[in-house]
DNA sequence: TGATTATTATGCGAATCGGTATTTAAATAT
DNA sequence: ATATTTAAATACCGATTCGCATAATAATCA
């Protein structure tokens, strides 16, 4: 029977790459070193390695994390709602939430950390255009169905619709970083809903 | 008289900080050295020091040169042309002209770098925010004046539509900088002054 | 029990980090 | 000429950087 050789990993890699994500998130690519990270996932360097690679292999999986668990968030909220407004209403929230998480308002992961490390890394550049375009062509999907559904009156371009609904994430993502208030934001995104959405249908 | 005593600068302030922004820029607050900054302005350390204090002092320097080009930029656009429309589009085309200039595309210097050195440093932070919400005040005091002017057809909160504009702004700030082609945000900021300032007014 | 395998842990090493003390250079003022 | 003033340049500081080589540990297999 194969039950697992050798001395057992004392690490669980998905919450070591979530605590990394974390350091990352707060001090940037390069603002973070390998001992920050290896104190916070509670890990030494060579485990890190082994694990993981180096620490930009580690910083793209953790970014992957992150995109990963926006995109449940997109699932849960536009793609689950009937109603478009509530949906993308409520997909803002919950990023908002995400961002602002108890008292440390670090932003989106992605948008705040990746842009400075990406001229360096070209890597870490195509994973953010990468995930830039894959919610383009998720959201490009959800309206172009509201479209259909007549729950959008009258478009002049889906695609740059989805792209402005995207740039308003864009800027919550750095606005919360710069330290604007929660309740400001909250109500930029839902006036947003409604201006770029229409406001609501008359029942 | 005091023609002015001691040994000569070798260096105009201005541009040895142009030359250290466009380093930051590139690399990012952290990803960059004293000695990189040293290179590229012809500076040696102890000069820089003397010139401009340390690392994040010369980057906040950098950031508040940058900051008010880009508000010149502002100033022959949006604040000269009569018509909004174009103001806006031209203000687009011009940001997008500075963070793709030539064979880079390194975004804006502010949003891609800045946000990511800001949870370390609170003075970075207050700087982003200072200069975004200096920037949804002069867009503010624009769209008010559209409203009142009647080149605004009906607007649910000017607030929110001046952040909305700013928000385009990031996103363009952004997807330059993750590669995005110049022509397809070309076609995404023309679609954006459509859609957040209402089709051309017949005639 | 002894061999094997996989991970953890220690520690090294060359390089670089931001920052500064000291020395050298170039100008003016007396 | 000599002294004074300002800046440039060299050298150096302790701390930290990433990466790896080696050793110690803990499990399974024979």
């Amino acid at each position: 029977m194969a039950g697992q050789r050798g001395r057992p990993k004392q690490y669980d890699a998905e919450t070591a790459l979530q605590l990394a994500g974390n350091v990352f998130w707060s001090q940037g690519y390069s603002g973070t070193s390998l001992d920050d990270l290896a104190a916070a996932m509670g890990m030494n360097r060579p485990s890190i390695y082994r694990a993981f690679g180096g620490k930009e292999a580690l910083y793209r999986q953790a970014m992957g994390q992150f995109a990963q668990q926006m995109e449940e968030g997109f699932n849960r909220t536009i793609e689950q709602e009937a109603d478009m407004r509530k949906g993308l209403s409520q997909f803002y929230r919950a990023a908002l939430n995400v961002y602002g998480a108890g008292d440390t308002a670090l932003g989106c992961m992605v948008i705040c950390t990746a842009p400075a490390a990406a001229w360096v890394h070209p890597d870490v550049q195509a994973d953010l255009l990468q995930v830039i375009e894959q919610l383009d062509a998720k959201l490009l999907a959800r309206v172009e169905q509201g479209i259909r559904k007549g729950q959008i009156s009258s478009v002049i371009d889906a695609q740059s619709l989805s792209k402005l609904i995207q740039a308003v994430l864009h800027s919550l993502a750095v606005r919360v970083r710069a330290g604007e208030s929660k309740a400001s934001l909250e109500r930029f995104s839902d006036a947003s809903v409604a201006m770029l959405l229409g406001p609501a249908p008359n029942k």
